[in-house]
DNA sequence: CCGACCTTGTTCTCTTGTTCACAAAGTGCC
DNA sequence: GGCACTTTGTGAACAAGAGAACAAGGTCGG
C-alpha cells in the first residue's frame, strides 16, 4: 500500500486514541507493541489497528510488532502536533470559562491563547491570567497571537456569527460546544461536542433497556450499536 | 415502513438534532413542516430527514408536511424523554465542578442530582448547592434519588474503576469524559467525549489545509469528510 | 543455514449508512 | 369533481467502514 495519503476519516478519529495509549506505554517503558497488544489498550480491533497503521505507510515488523517510538513520531507528524496549535475560545460564560480553566488543552499541544466575549462588561476583565477581549478583535488577535483554532461556547443565538467571524479572521478549525447547527465554507473544517444530545442518546438506550432484558433481542438492540461512539 | 422498531445508531444520534430544531420552529409558530425545510434547519439533506422519521412509524400527510408537534411528541417518547433522568457526576474537579455549574443539563430534563468525589477533603463540601459524597456512597445515592446516568470527569487513572463501580450500583448508561479508554459489561451503554481527540482532529485537517488548497483536492480531503462530524 | 513460529499488510466479504429517484398519496384551486 | 401540484415513503444503487482470513515476510532457536 505504499504510502497512500488519503487517510479515512474514521481512521483520523482513531490516531489520537492511539497516540495517548502509545504516550502511555511508552512511560512504561514498553519499545516494541503488537496490533493485538495495541488493539487491547485502544479498545478496537486488531485488524482496525493494523489496517489504521498501514496509512500511515507505517512500518511494523511483521513477527514483531510495531516500534513504539516510531509510531509516535509518525502518528504526531501526520496529525500535526509538531507544533502548538494556539486556540482562542469565545464566549466565556459557564462553559467557556470551565474550558479555559480546563489545563487538558494546554498540556496536548493546545494552548489557550485568548479569551474572547461580546459583552462589554466582560471584555478587559481578567479571568485564569487572560484578559477577556472583544469579539471585535478577533482579526487582530489572530494576526498577532496566530490563533489557529476556534472554539464557539456562546449560547445557540449567537453561534453561527461566532463561526462566520472566526472564518473571516482566517480560523480555518472551529470547534463548536454551541448547541445549534453551524455551517461552513468548504475550506474551513468544523466539528462539534453536543452535550445535550449525548445524553439524550443516553436517554434512548437506557429507556430500551428498561423494558426487560428478554425483550431487547427482539428489538435488536445490540451491544454494539449501543457502544458504538466508544 | 408499519411502525418498524429497529432505530439504526446514526439515526438515534440525529433524533436530538431534528428535536432541538422542531422546538425552535415551534415557539416561531410554525405548525408544519417539510422534510426539505427541516433537513436545512438541521443541516442534513433531505431524504435522510424522511428516512429517519419513517423510523419513528411517522406520519407525515404527502403534499403538506410533518406536523410540528406531533412529531415533537412521537420523537420525545422515542428518546424517553417523557420523564427527567437524574444525573450523578462523578469527579468534581476542573471538568466536573463546571459541568455541574453548566445549566444547559437540568434545562433539557437532565438535573444534577448528585456530585461524587473520591477525595476526603472534597467530600462534605458544598458546591452549587449540593454537598459533595463519596464515592462510596454510590449505590445508596442510586437508590435514593433514582440516578439513572453518571457522568464520568475523573483523571483518566481513576475512569475505569468509577465506571465499574457506577454499573454495579445500577447506573447502565454512562458519559464519559476523562481521555482513558473505558469499557462496560454488554447490558450497559457507554458514550465518550474526548475534547482533546477533537482538538487533534481538527489539528490534522488544519495542518492539510495549509499545504495549499490547489493540492486539497488531489489529497482527497474534501469538504464533505471534513466536516462530516457534524 | 534451516525450519518453526509469530505478526504484519492486504484482500474479500458483510454490514451499515447515504443519496437518488420515483411512485403513491393527499391537497387545494378552478 | 377533476386536475395540477406538492411532498412523503421507500426501493435501489452507491459509498464507507468493520472484521475475518490468509499469504507474505521477518525473527530466533537450534
Amino acid at each position: 500500500m505504499e504510502r497512500q495519503r488519503r487517510i479515512p476519516e474514521a481512521t483520523v478519529a482513531r490516531l489520537p486514541v492511539y497516540l495517548r495509549t502509545l504516550l502511555e506505554v511508552q512511560t512504561d517503558g514498553v519499545t516494541t507493541i503488537s496490533s493485538e497488544r495495541l488493539a487491547e489498550l485502544a479498545g478496537v480491533n486488531a485488524a482496525k489497528v493494523r489496517k489504521d497503521l498501514s496509512y500511515l505507510g507505517s512500518f511494523g515488523t511483521r513477527g514483531v510488532g510495531y516500534d513504539v517510538d516510531h509510531l509516535l513520531v509518525q502518528m504526531s507528524r501526520e496529525l500535526g502536533l509538531t507544533r502548538d496549535w494556539p486556540v482562542a475560545i469565545v464566549g466565556v460564560g459557564n462553559l467557556g470559562a470551565a474550558l479555559a480553566n480546563y489545563g487538558g488543552f494546554g498540556d496536548r499541544g493546545f494552548p489557550v491563547a485568548a479569551l474572547i466575549d461580546a459583552d462589554p462588561t466582560k471584555v478587559g476583565t481578567t479571568f485564569g491570567g487572560h484578559t477577556i477581549r472583544h469579539l471585535d478583535d478577533l482579526p487582530a488577535l489572530v494576526d498577532e497571537l496566530g490563533i489557529a483554532i476556534g472554539i464557539i461556547a456562546t449560547p445557540a443565538a449567537g453561534a453561527q456569527e461566532v463561526a462566520d467571524r472566526l472564518v473571516a479572521a482566517g480560523v480555518t478549525s472551529i470547534l463548536n460546544f454551541a448547541p445549534a447547527v453551524v455551517t461552513v465554507p468548504a475550506q474551513a473544517t468544523l466539528r462539534k461536542v453536543d452535550l445535550a444530545l449525548e445524553l439524550q442518546v443516553l436517554s434512548f438506550y437506557g429507556q430500551r433497556d428498561s423494558i426487560g432484558s428478554s425483550l431487547r433481542e427482539e428489538l435488536g438492540v445490540t451491544a454494539e450499536a449501543k457502544n458504538s461512539a466508544v
